[in-house]
DNA sequence: GACGATCTTTGACGCAGATCAACCTTTGCC
DNA sequence: GGCAAAGGTTGATCTGCGTCAAAGATCGTC
């Protein structure tokens, strides 16, 4: 079962799953051949290292499926998750050599490559492409932000909650539709990797997690499987106001 | 006095400081003319608030002069900045209704401002202006992933430190060469406001400050002129490599 | 079915940084 | 010159989360 992931890999664009949320999103048929040429995929295990920090970026691309994350770290080892990359969201900067960050697949994963060369040049003649990554680039900018303000000023409890929200949300978004009753998903993350993306340890993580099953903001079948009974009690947890997000 | 800063402004694009690092660096000259045409520039002074979060943006525009910083809040009052704001930094998100953080100029400003939508408009049949925003946005997001590392997992100590690096470095490239000797320059942040950068207390900021001092790390005359003796004990004192940066 | 690896939970303890409080310095205004 | 406001420093105390440690749960392998 080791490469269960990797045989159901897209063929077409006009069957991929992200055809129209991924940098390719405004391209025309026409375009989208010109892509097409210069496309390849790859798939990844949970665990692989798809890029190490400082390496040469052969390639750019999206994420078909599965979750990759964006690492910093310092020499002492500390680290820092700066970036989760869901389905959709695109690897690499184009114009830069080595890559600033470590991504690694936490789950398998399957990405849409483009040697960073010539989708650097189809770049500059598609206007299309530009757009759609900066609006991309744009989205990411407003994520980080808001996450400096969890890792800046919430407290443990609300870090965890805050995060929960977040999948839980991102996962319903998905799972379209459905915005009544109770929400229910996977945590795609180890309680390490939740720590290394709130600035938290391991064990804090366990135990708020503990507590807000405790106190019945959520409910845990394993240690993966959520609950949210009540998302609105769930995003007061996080510190945010129940009722309207932040952005439109 | 109060009006000192609101007579200097520049009137030619050809004169103006931030021609070749703003939003409008790659511009040629017939583009540059048009862009003339729906600029204005506007001044604040210092501790004026420039947008409050969810007030409709009228414009985007450019930092000419002065530093401004973007700030979120929670509804308890807990406050997080999530940016600062240099001359030729972009002010505001192109294709968005209204503003998602306050605006607040900290030292007295001038901005180059564009009204929205002629701006929007103009970035549709003007790619060297969506070109450059799309790697200022993407600077942008580097810088704050960076950030999010230091408020993740560092020490109050290597925050300050980190912190003063970053305005050390950037004094630095403006008043640019002179990469010998020891490095001065004054603080455009008051306590309260690096303690909000840094995700700490303002106390927190002012004995950090203090025993920064007290070290050597930093020579401090009155509360805002720095000396940095020697930049590479900083950079260690913030956990960085003093050898070569992250990017290039 | 025993064993090791990986992930997770829980407890005991200590410390970095928050909180609360007092006071100093500088600046502008009457 | 006196006074208030804003910014800054320093001390005493408290506490949330990190650190260290042990043990449970799950899973794959021999």
């Amino acid at each position: 079962m080791l490469n269960e992931s990797v045989k159901a890999v897209p063929r077409e664009c006009g069957d991929c799953p992200i055809r129209h949320r991924a940098v390719c999103a405004r391209c025309e048929a026409d375009e989208l051949e010109h892509l097409d040429k210069i496309k390849y995929y790859r798939s990844f295990e949970a665990g692989q290292t798809v890029i190490w920090a400082g390496d040469k970026m052969e390639f750019v691309g999206s994420v078909v499926s599965g979750i990759a994350t964006l690492t910093q770290a310092m020499e002492d080892g500390r680290t820092q998750m700066v970036g989760l990359l869901l389905p959709s969201d695109f690897v690499g900067r184009p114009g830069r050599e080595t890559a600033a960050y470590d991504v690694v697949a936490t789950t398998d994963m399957v990405m849409c490559c483009f040697r960073r060369k010539p989708f650097e040049e189809m770049m500059v003649v598609t206007p299309h492409i530009a757009q759609r990554l900066l609006e991309m680039t744009l989205d990411e900018l407003d994520a980080a932000r808001e996450w400096m303000l969890v890792l800046g000023r919430k407290t443990a409890r609300e870090k965890i909650a805050s995060l929960l929200s977040i999948i839980a949300r991102r996962d319903a978004s998905l799972t379209f539709g459905k915005t009544t009753g109770p929400m229910v998903f996977d945590l795609p993350l180890t309680r390490e990797a939740m720590a290394d993306y709130l600035g938290l340890t391991l064990e804090t993580v366990s135990r708020q997690i503990s507590a807000l099953r405790k106190d019945g903001v959520i409910v845990l079948e394993g240690k993966r499987h959520v609950t949210v009974p009540d998302f609105n009690r769930l995003m007061e947890e996080a510190g945010d106001d129940s009722d309207g997000g932040l952005l439109a």
